[in-house]
DNA sequence: CGTTAGCACTCTCCACCATCGAGTGCTAAC
DNA sequence: GTTAGCACTCGATGGTGGAGAGTGCTAACG
């Protein structure tokens, strides 16, 4: 009865065209004919694993059939050794700054489960300050560079509408300032260490100014949902043949485009802290529910957490893609521990 | 002649049907019986600058037509003035920095030509080192943070493989030697630069190997052709009907994530200066040849130039896109010239 | 009672065909 | 040069009729 299930699904994977009986005991040794199936495969039509198109059709999974499925997955197929060795070397050419691999770890997905792969950049839960610089452009605006400990840097400019220009020197105090009561602070420990900053002074009240503004910044980093979602190989999914007609490959795109759910998802993966699918119309709010989704977190947790995965048809190969996701992320995990190290 | 032409692909680029001679004397005063417009008709397709799609249907304009059309718009439709005051005020939400501006150009541009919009940052044809910064993340890297002076932040990591731990003093003693060779010089000047350094002082010998890699990772972005296309609403390019069968569509996609094609276009455009169209499969070298741009620069000449514009069916309205793309062209000169003041 | 062979039934797919109509090209007259 | 008239072409539409795949049901079997 499982076994059937599983032979359905893996049929209709490959195919793509709904699994009659016959073909299930022609290229599955079932031991049984193909009338015993027919029952069997009614019964998991009754219990809502599988659906008919129309009468005189094959039987193909719904998305509760997918979810049986992939739950009783226990121990997914692992990427091939030979796989895993390439995706290594190509790790190991590009450069060796967190910013390369997430973009990497989605090519790879892509390429290897001929889905589409997606990857967010590592990003901190609470930011902490690492430095600032600042670089006067001219005397009423300051570009601040602000490089958190996590590895990220932002940028700002800050206008110093003060009366009279400020010369270089009240800007190094101020940065001087600025770096010893900031450093190693996250936003929130930041703003209490400004409080203390005296307004009579004109050097502490611009360091005050700018410092604030500082914050501002790391407050929008860390309340930032996703700072990037960076996706490779959607024509894979656009090659897949329940694509043929545009308007579903529209919705996947339109919903794609407006990365308010995916952020939402992704968020959901951060936290939970394993890996997890979606299938079709379980991604509920959005027009996603022709396409299911593998993500996994990587990481530290409680440090910066970045999440991989496959974006695919609904007929993806779980198994394959849920081998590669773990594969991927662990790889990142690896990589991201070695950063720290 | 060349206003039946002209209403030729008006009327195609409304309906997105082949129009035949009977709409063209109904919906445009022409003045002249369907008879003489089947006549002028012909002698159109004669010149290759309509089609048919077969005996029995309207004509459709050829690229060669879209072409020619183009070529006599001395007078792009300006932007409505209503429309020009709603981007100047979105442009003055954002944060004054040159980064976020190239996206908000891509997705001002989809929205108002109803076309896909595509932007890239300004790049500098040879970058200048403002200002350079280590952070040593252990004993054996330092991280490496290069302000360039056109606005661009570099991030590298160095592997400092001294036989022993290198301190901080130290680091600071290599950071002032960098700085002071190094601030305001192209890549070129810097490497002359370095040269003087001196082998037998660890401090100098130190500074000479951060300082290749300085002036490696600004080459590095000089020789860069883009460094990143953004684009949005790519929706409203899947939207037109003549997309409908996805196989078109997943040739115009397969163009633009294999971005070379682009970074070609995109190279040629920033070199003439002035706005441009590619109209059709004028895009030889790519599967582009469903679609047309419509690019033009932007920046100050000689220190950066980015480019934006739009992509649509070749089926677009290109009086309205040339207006759009150099209305929000022009914009982007003055804020650059602000930030430059 | 589970399994199996047999069989009628259902429904899609495809090829074929006739019809319709938009739009053309041509010709002859103005 | 322009126009009316007309035959012609060819895609689009819709209906028909097998062919084939696959089902569900029933009755027989171990």
């Amino acid at each position: 009865m499982q076994s059937i299930l599983r032979a359905v699904i893996e049929e209709y994977v490959t195919t793509a065209t709904p699994v009659g009986s016959q073909a299930l005991v022609e290229r599955y040794g079932l031991g049984v004919s193909s009338a015993t199936v027919r029952s069997i495969l009614a019964e998991l039509e009754a219990n809502g694993l599988l659906t008919h198109p129309h009468t005189s059709a094959g039987r193909i999974p719904t998305d509760a059939g997918y979810r049986f499925y992939v739950e009783s997955i226990t121990e997914a197929i692992p990427l091939p050794a030979v796989e895993q060795l390439m995706i290594r070397h190509q790790f190991g050419q590009v450069e060796f700054a967190s910013e390369h691999w997430f973009r990497l770890a989605a090519t790879t997905l892509a390429s290897v489960t001929r889905a589409a792969g997606l990857a967010t950049p590592a990003k901190p839960r609470d930011a902490h300050i690492r430095r600032n610089d600042r670089v006067a452009i001219n005397e009423r605006m300051a570009s601040l560079i602000l490089v958190l400990r996590e590895g990220a840097i932002k940028q700002a400019l800050v206008t110093l509408d003060a009366d009279e220009p400020i010369d270089q020197p009240s800007l190094n105090a101020v940065a001087a300032i600025l770096n010893e009561r900031l450093a190693g602070m996250t936003a929130s420990r930041a703003q209490t260490r400004l409080a203390s900053l005296r307004d009579d002074d004109r050097v502490e009240q611009l360091a005050r100014r700018v410092g604030e503004r500082v914050v501002k910044v790391v407050r929008e980093y860390d309340a930032a949902a996703i700072e990037e979602v960076f996706s490779d190989g959607l024509l894979n999914v656009m090659e897949a043949p329940e694509f043929a007609q545009s308007d579903k490959l529209r919705r996947v795109f339109s919903a794609l485009e407006n990365r308010a759910y995916l952020g939402q998802l992704i968020g959901s993966v951060a936290g939970a802290g394993q890996i997890q699918v979606f299938i079709g119309h379980e991604n509920q709010p959005f027009d996603m529910r022709d396409v299911s989704l593998v993500l996994a977190p990587y990481g530290r947790p409680g440090h910066a957490i970045g999440v991989v995965g496959v974006l695919g048809p609904t007929r993806m190969s779980y198994s394959q893609a849920i081998g590669t996701v773990r594969f991927v992320s662990g790889l990142m995990n690896e990589l991201v521990e070695h950063l720290y190290a």
